[in-house]
DNA sequence: TGATTAAATAACCATAGTGTTATATCGTCT
DNA sequence: AGACGATATAACACTATGGTTATTTAATCA
């Protein structure tokens, strides 16, 4: 299935790190390809390729680079989807930010279960 | 990378439509199964095992059962992220959960990076 | 104990996903 | 026009994923 969905789109590390990036602005492909010393040029727009028909970016054709930025309206199926879940969690809205202290201090009870 | 994380668990639309079953309540793994047709016994065991892993879901065994209760705060990293772009939402949303966004992400920020 | 039931694991196969290098496309500049 | 620069696509390799059937593990019951 090629990812066309949010859910998969996001799947993979490097396009939430690309999504995150562009949360601190427009860029070029070059600017973005440049940010993953690890991947080579190709790699990141082929990852850019999957966001766009996710429509988690837009694209600006600007003489020969595209200019890539956030579209955080993408992430509605995914909002939809969570805020079910929201619904059942622990208690009060309040309750969630210490929630999410607690469970950041309290991370080292681990076991690995099998 | 065996998924072990949230991101990769709700990527396959078979372990959401596990999830959404199991908001309706607890249920066996048979009684899971059972749900669907079109996948085999151990399928949907595998299934159940990435929930699992991914602290989605938790179980319960009883006699030769496994009871699986869904695990909402398993949720926590995804809600977190998605937070983020809360933020950024152009669309209009109810004030409470602009509160509870700009909650989590301040709390967020302020905590070390895992 | 042996049979039955419930669920997980093993072994295997096909397909999809991610990465690479090489190449094509397309706009700009001289 | 030809060279350059930015980016996308092609072709290919490897790994991961998701599905299957067969088997194992474990608890219950006759």
């Amino acid at each position: 299935m090629m990812a066309t969905d949010v859910f998969a789109a996001i799947a993979d590390p490097t396009r939430r790190a690309v999504l995150d990036l562009l949360t601190r602005g427009p860029r070029n492909a070059g600017g973005i390809a440049a940010e993953f010393p690890r991947l080579t040029q190709p790699g990141v727009s082929r990852h850019l390729r999957v966001l766009r028909k996710a429509k988690l970016v837009e694209v600006a054709v600007r003489a020969q680079q595209r200019i890539y930025t956030l579209n955080p309206e993408g992430l509605a199926d995914l909002y939809e989807w969570v805020a079910k879940y929201q619904a059942m969690w622990p208690d009060t809205l309040d309750s969630l930010a210490r929630y999410l202290d607690a469970r950041a201090v309290g991370e080292k009870a681990k076991r690995k279960k099998r």
